[in-house]
RNA sequence: UGUCCCGUGGUGUAAUUGGCAACACGUCUGACUCUGGAUCAGAAGAGUCCAGGUUCGAGCCCUGGCGGGACAACCA
């Protein structure tokens, strides 16, 4: 269940809960409610596995159930250990306890061979010895009927002895199917005589060899949530048309009242990015990103050390709601998610990015002081800290103007500011190299304004961050901007995705000068650099050489208003 | 030339058993401020895909269109 801070907004309801709410007032499955998250583990979790982990496990909590984690591993060529262990550990950290529920769809491969043995006696299933194709046409197109295979009429016997040989390894790949003896007329493909097994002599990462034929996708969900004694399974759209067939499963294997069922929703689609296991592996495997957990990755992975929080993630899955709408969620509401929470929590510190050199004139050459900072104005309890300031100073260096426009407040020739819990600065000379760069400020300061307020109540319009030249700890700082300029990648028939792929999606600032306090940040750890954004300590940091990755900048309305311009 | 699903401001979601469309993000004002952040106050923005019908009354019900999506892997 997710741990709930207790300040966490009241979860949205939607349409999934007022199904559920029906089923419980009929009575059903005993009033129990029961679902689970089923990712194959064949790749990392992104934010779209996040909506379902906290649509399903979200249901477990509101409905006092529970919510079983199953991997759905019936195929051995595409799955292995590194996913189990990477989803299991995402969706602990998204705040969720599957307790002593961790299930794999391999757990059941007996019973479901089992269960295809009575369905052969039956005489509900039977094996094909046709080639792929040949079984392709025959099963016909939307539009078009298929029709009935020559095997279709073998006898319950003849089919039991090539089954059990399919199993005894005697027969390659590809040469034998096992399939449900459904009709090949009917409208919805998925019923026409379905493939049930194949044979693959794929060692699985979890029964190793004991198996050379596997299960398909759809003869081993539905029976794992009935044996699981799953009530709800939830899944996305593209199953709405399996639906039939998970009943005609159930149907064989219903013994009770009991009887699971499946509910599709709208899979998450965000602007600027793309959610397709196949395409994100592509982008892995081709180094357009460094690795799954690249922070400009949509994984969970990725997304946490980009400095994403779990409670961020889980508003914003609230926030989005669940329908059978298939749409596209603009990223800003992600953005607004992290902020929001951030904002509470997020230590504040000062930092220069693209440092400009100031020198307070009337300072004391070898004087230093420290001066007192809030750690967080959201939250007092969070304290204070002391911050060096010295002579010589760093500012931002679109903090200053020589030739300021109207409604830029900040510093310029002739004007004073304040420095943030410090001192207001008036400047008064700029130093310019041969090529005119401006290489430094020349300011005198007002020492009777310490602290950052003067006696004589003079106001100033803008506050700046700054760092003390000899003292700032010197960082590599990552800027993260979309991976993609196009809002949707993946949605242009014609293009490939990867042509829409941002070549400014990673900017490194290697030499940004950062205050004391975060020398000693720890991979992960959030900080708000005051007046410029999020970011957090990356993997990358060693001791006394902290790395950052930005999260998310501030708004910005200065920026805001450029643009509009 | 099929079956199934979907169609409410720019985006995402709401709207008790039908009762003159609400919230969030975004956008734009203004106030406040030692973060041009946060906060606060306010504004613009849809008449619910279209056309009929039922009803005193329909986003909700019915019919017919139109538009979008899914389905033809021995993937899940």
């Amino acid at each position: 269940m997710a741990n709930n801070d207790n300040n966490e907004p009241a979860k949205k309801s939607n349409f999934i809960h007022l199904q559920i709410e029906e089923d419980l007032k009929q009575g059903k499955n005993n009033g129990r409610v029961h679902t689970r998250f089923p990712p194959e583990p064949n790749g990392y979790l992104h934010i779209g596995h996040a909506k379902s982990i906290c649509l399903n496990f979200g249901i477990a909590e509101k409905f006092g159930g529970k919510c079983n984690l199953r991997f759905d591993d019936t195929n051995p060529t595409k799955e292995e250990m590194e996913y189990v262990d990477s989803i299991k550990e995402d969706v602990r950290w998204l705040g969720f306890d599957w307790e002593d529920r961790l299930f794999f769809a391999s757990d059941y491969f007996d019973k479901l061979y089992d269960f295809a043995i009575q369905l052969v006696k039956e005489g509900k299933a039977y094996v094909d010895d046709q080639d792929a194709e040949t079984i392709s046409t025959q099963k016909g197109t939307p539009t078009r009927p298929g029709y009935e295979s020559p095997c279709r009429n073998r006898t319950p016997e003849e089919n039991l002895e090539l089954f059990k040989k399919m199993a005894a390894g005697e027969f390659d790949e590809g040469s034998h199917v096992l399939r449900a003896k459904i009709d090949m007329a009917s409208p919805n493909m998925h019923m026409r005589d379905p493939i049930i097994y194949r044979i693959m002599k794929a060692k699985h990462h979890r029964t190793g060899d004991k198996w050379c034929i596997y299960p398909m996708y759809d003869f081993a969900h539905g029976q794992s949530d009935y044996w699981e004694g799953v009530t709800h399974s939830i899944c996305t759209l593209e199953f709405e048309v399996h639906r039939p067939l998970y009943n005609w499963f159930i149907d064989q294997l219903q013994e009770s009242d009991y009887r699971p069922r499946q509910i599709e929703f709208a899979r998450l689609n965000l602007t600027y990015t793309i959610m397709s296991k196949r395409r994100l592996l592509e982008l892995v495997k081709e180094g357009h990103v460094n690795g799954w957990d690249d922070p400009r990755m949509p994984t969970i992975t990725g997304l946490r050390r980009r400095g994403y929080t779990p409670e961020s993630i889980r508003n914003f899955s609230d926030r989005i709601g669940v329908t059978k709408v298939d749409g596209m969620i603009d990223v800003s509401l992600l953005e607004y998610s992290v902020r929001e929470h951030l904002n509470k929590t997020a230590q504040r510190v000062m930092g220069v990015l693209d440092p400009l050199k100031v020198v307070i004139t009337n300072y004391p050459e070898d004087q230093e002081e420290e001066l007192e900072a809030v750690n967080n104005p959201e939250d007092e309890s969070m304290g204070t800290r002391k911050v060096p300031f010295s002579k010589e100073l760093f500012i931002e260096r679109a903090d200053f103007m020589e030739d300021p426009p109207r409604k830029f407040f900040r510093l310029a020739p002739g004007r004073e500011v304040r420095l943030r819990y410090a001192y207001f600065v008036t400047c008064n000379e700029v130093v310019k190299d041969e090529n005119g760069e401006i290489t430094e400020l020349r300011c005198t300061y007002d020492p009777a304004s310490r602290g950052g307020n003067s006696p004589d109540g003079r106001k100033v319009k803008a506050t700046l961050h700054w760092v003390s030249a000899k003292h700032a700890v010197k960082a590599e700082v990552r800027l993260y901007d979309r991976l993609f300029n196009d809002e949707d990648p993946s949605g242009h028939k014609d293009v490939d995705f990867k042509e829409f792929l941002n070549p400014e999606s990673l900017r490194i600032l290697p030499e940004c000068y950062i205050e004391p306090f975060v020398k000693d940040a720890q991979p992960l750890e959030h900080f708000q650099f005051e007046r410029v954004g999020y970011f957090n300590a990356d993997y990358d940091s060693t001791p006394g050489n902290p790395v950052f990755n930005r999260t998310v900048p501030l708004r910005d309305s200065w920026a805001k208003m450029q643009k509009n311009k």
